[in-house]
Parts: C-alpha cells; sequence; structure tokens
DNA sequence: GTGGTCTAGACCACT
DNA sequence: GTGGTCTAGACCACG
C-alpha cells in the first residue's frame, strides 16, 4: 500500500495515521512485532528520525508498546484498540456526513440512502 | 474556501472535483456565471490553461456552458445536476463504507452505528 | 457568403472559383451586371488587381464579358453556363467518389448509399 | 499526404479530421500503433501539445486507445470503425448534393447522373 | 523512448 | 474584458 504523503501536513502526523490505519485494519496483529523504525522509514521513503517521532506519538497513546531491545510491538490490549477504532469511525463518518450535507442531503436523507444501498 | 492541491495526481482533475463540489453545493447556483477562467486560475494559483482544461472537461459533461465572450454559466439543467450529486453522493458513501469495514464493521455495524449518531 | 480564402493556392483561383460558383448557382443572373471590380475586391478583402485578374480568367473562358465602359455582365450563353455547370458538377462527383472510395465504398455501394438516401 | 493546414479553423479539429480519415480509408490498420505524438507532431510541422490535443479527442469518440508508455494503437471495435465511416460518408454526401442543389440539380437530376457515369 | 501534464507567454475574435 | 487556440520548453512516470 503506497504512503500517498502530501507535504500540506506535517508528514509525521500523515505517518501517524497511517499506521493506526494498518494496525486497526488488523494489517498488524495485536502482539505482534512492527517492523524497524529503518524499514518503515525506507518504506515511506522518510528520514528515520520523522518516522521514529511518528511511533513515539502513536506509543504516548498505547497504540504501540516499545521493548527496549526487542523493537516495538502492537499492544494486546484489546479495549484500547476497539476505542482507536471508535474514535476512527466516528472521524470517517463525521466526515462522510460533512459531504453529503454539503450536496443538500440532510441526516434523514443519509440514513434512507444507506438504507437503500445495503 | 482553499484549494489544497496536491501534486501526485493532476491538478486539472483535482480543479474538476473541487469546483464540481463548490457547483453541487449550490456555492455556484444554477444558471450564475461562473468567474473568468484567469481569476479562478489567479484563485488557484493555477496556469490559466490548467484551470481552462480543468473547466472544458467539466463543460463536456454538461455541467458548465461556455458561452464564447460572455463567461462561463451554471447549467440549468436540474435533473443532470441531481444525477452528478447522486453520483458524488455514491463516492463519498464507497469511500465511507470501505474505510469502516477496514476498521471491521460490517454493513449491518454501520448502519447500527449511524441510527446510534443520529 | 463568406469568402474564406486559404494561403495555399493562388487567391486569384480560388475567386475565380467561388464567383464562378455564384454564377452558376444563379447569384448572380445571367447578362446582369456584375458588381465592381472595386466592390468585389473590398467584399473579399482582396488587392483589386487581384480581383481584376480573377475576373479577367473568368471572360477568357466566356463566362463573363466586358462592356469596356459598362462594367462586366453575365454571359447569356445557356448552352455555355450549362457546360459550365456540368463541369463543376463532375468535378463536385469526382472529389465525392473519391472520398466514398477512400471509405470502403465500390462504386455500387455508392449508388446503393444514395438510393437510400433519398 | 501533405497536411494542408488552413488557418481559419482550429489546427487541432483539422488533425483529428485528417486522422479519422487516415484510420477510416485504411492507411493505418485496426489494431496498429499509430506513430509518436511526436513524430506526427514533427511530420505536420505542429506543437506537440496540439497534436496531443487532436489524439485526445479522437481518443475520447473510441477512435484510438492510448497505453501510456507504448504509444497509441488504433481501436479494433469493427462495429465502432464501420458507425464512423457511416457518418464520414453521410457527410461528404450532404456536401455533394448541397453542391449539386446549387448547381440547380435536382435530387432526381442527381441520381440520374450518377447512373449515367456508371 | 512513450504519453501526460504544467507553465509562460502570445495572439485571436467577439462585444 | 471574455473564452479559445497555439507555441515553446520543461518535467514526470513508466518500461
Amino acid at each position: 500500500m503506497p504512503w500517498n504523503l502530501s507535504s500540506d501536513r506535517p508528514i509525521y502526523m500523515q505517518l501517524m495515521e497511517h499506521i493506526e490505519k494498518d494496525i486497526l485494519a488488523g494489517h498488524y496483529p495485536p502482539g505482534e512485532r512492527l517492523p524497524s523504525v529503518r524499514e518503515l522509514a525506507s518504506d515511506a521513503s522518510v528520514n528515520p528520525n520523522t518516522m521514529q517521532k511518528a511511533l513515539q506519538e502513536l506509543e504516548r497513546n498505547g497504540l504501540l508498546i516499545s521493548n527496549r531491545t526487542s523493537g516495538r510491538t502492537i499492544t494486546e490490549d484489546q479495549e484500547l484498540l476497539a476505542q482507536a477504532r471508535k474514535e476512527l469511525a466516528k472521524q470517517s463518518l463525521n466526515i462522510f456526513i460533512k459531504e453529503m450535507n454539503a450536496l443538500g442531503y440532510s441526516n434523514e436523507d443519509i440514513l434512507a440512502y444507506i438504507k437503500d444501498e445495503f
């Protein structure tokens, strides 16, 4: 999957979001080891320091756990993962609703539309 | 509203999408005159030729009408506008669903989630 | 009617053809006086000398008659007109056939096609 | 074959028509590769961008197919080719009829004339 | 090498 | 002033 980095926002933030999505989508399963900083950085064609910063931020919210010597692993805290998923879902929904509203769809319209599509 | 052009996709396409959204959101009402090519181009910090190409593409699908000497106007064909709106809504929904699926939400989950939020 | 002069062939020839068509199409009736050289030249945005040359050529094949003092008149020789018409018709047909042949139509195809269209 | 571009109509349109005729006349067989944009442009003594525009227009109606890195090929859709041929034939016929009518030939006259010539 | 995109700058017709 | 066209020259991604 391409990284698609744009220059109009801090790179490390985009890296964070990208990796967070990968984790929550199950691409990196809970408890698993994450690839090394160097590997990820080269993958994203980004300076290792930038990648490092992104991973540190992800540690701060608990999604990643640093094991000093053996790299980083994904948290096994299912509740935390669920919460983070919920957060992302909320963001997605908000963007979606905003776009639909701009197109003239009321909230009821949106609901009806989705029921129709499914 | 900023234009937020990224360099990873053809600029004229991004211009098209941006203007299409503006039209469908009612920012430029049907039958109204669009700002001149040069004005829009300067607004988007883009070469007039690039903006011209974007507008000509929008003309091709009927959303805009060029009046040689007196500028371009937005179509008054309500049906066409409705259809274009539907198309954009469908795209938004697809992206939304794809993201939700990646987060582990089934279609039923999505429906339940939205009902909950509204 | 516009004159549509292109620069890839002698101007006077194009003027000749244009005026000949006008005469044979009855736009200038037989026996009638032709507009003055100056007038025609200004109409075609062309140097009067060039127009003059065109008219002289048309005199040589008999379509026009110069009356020294009172300008030029169109010939009343119906046979000559008929013959010229025939000549032009032949040219038109030849061009048409050539184009159709290039498109893969045989002479029989052409005949069938025209019958069909009429 | 010379390109014979006149300045009284957009060049790219004349290029389109010229190339379309070449294709429909079988000068570039179906499925075959077209010369490169640059080659055609230099051939027609025209800017590559202008030639590009002409080719893109022909692509839009399906006559050409662009293969990003390996040049353009002529469509193999025989039906499309046949339809385009029909369209051109119709145009040729209309022009021919109009000219003949101007010369005083009725539609019956035209038919009789052609039968005579074949 | 290929097609595709973009910019800069120019000229045109129309009104 | 408007849209439209054209040129010249540059850069990109893809193989």
